[in-house]
DNA sequence: TTTAATTCCTTTGTATACGAACTGTAAATC
DNA sequence: GATTTACAGTTCGTATACAAAGGAATTAAA
């Protein structure tokens, strides 16, 4: 009759979607205890790998809209993450730094990220891994 | 120095969080049309598959926050998408089903999640395609 | 050089996502 | 039968996600 049960497995937004849904959620645990989320942790991990960015920059990086990205760059400002310094060049620019705090806590937060990742990925096997990883990069 | 540039494209939660939004960026604009949201699209599939489930029964099947689904749920009854019906026996459910609006656009609506999915996937052979839905399913 | 087109970023509105607390109902236990 | 426990849904608060529009600054064009 319906064909529901066994296309529901088949279908790419799904699957891609739980599956996410599962691997952030693992991630978010661990990053709950420095007050971080996912994305914040994101962009940390962005400005580390190019200090002075711009917002434009770290978007295009991290594939985040400039919308949400705002309101996430906003709250960490708030909190203490990274430092927004304005460009005497172009009063548009703003240009991101990671905080003192955040420099402090980056070998912590990247073995988070790494561990987060091995977990996820532990059932697979190191085939099945770069397997998956590729897939997932050419889908991106 | 850093690591990062090698390492996003190695982050399980940046890969499947970055192949979901494209997948459901693509969906989304098919669905727009419809004045369907993905996940309302994906309500409908289950009813369609289980008429009459609970919110609770919908939510596992689907792997939703309850919620998350309270919100869908009443902007689909609001939308006219679905009908709840109150549980006489059971005064704390109530019985979910698809309108007759949802009804009359059902095989156009199953017909574009299969043409979205298959857009997504035309770039990988059938070998890789099923190859990836194992392993994502594997994943959740 | 004045206007037009761009670019950067923010704001607004809508839709998830989800932890936590709360209401109402049913079932279990004493 | 009264109390406890469990379950179904809703509501609240916070954080993305993103389309669309707006404001400010820069660059390109006429």
């Amino acid at each position: 009759m319906s064909k529901i049960p066994e296309d529901l497995p088949e279908c790419m937004v799904f699957l891609l979607g739980k599956a996410y849904q599962k691997a952030h959620g693992s991630f978010k645990k661990r990053l709950k205890n420095y007050g971080l989320t996912n994305m914040q942790h994101l962009v940390l991990e962005g400005l580390w790998y190019d200090e002075g960015m711009t917002a434009a920059e770290l978007c295009k990086l991290l594939i985040m809209d400039k919308a949400t990205a705002s309101g996430i760059l906003e709250r960490m400002v708030d909190t203490g993450w990274i430092i927004k310094k304005p460009d005497p060049d172009d009063g548009r620019i703003q240009k991101l730094y990671p905080s003192e705090k955040a420099n402090q806590m980056k070998d912590k937060l990247i073995d988070e990220r790494k561990k987060a990742n091995k977990t996820i990925l532990k059932k697979f096997t190191i085939e099945e891994q770069l397997l998956l990883k590729r897939l997932l990069r050419d889908l991106i």
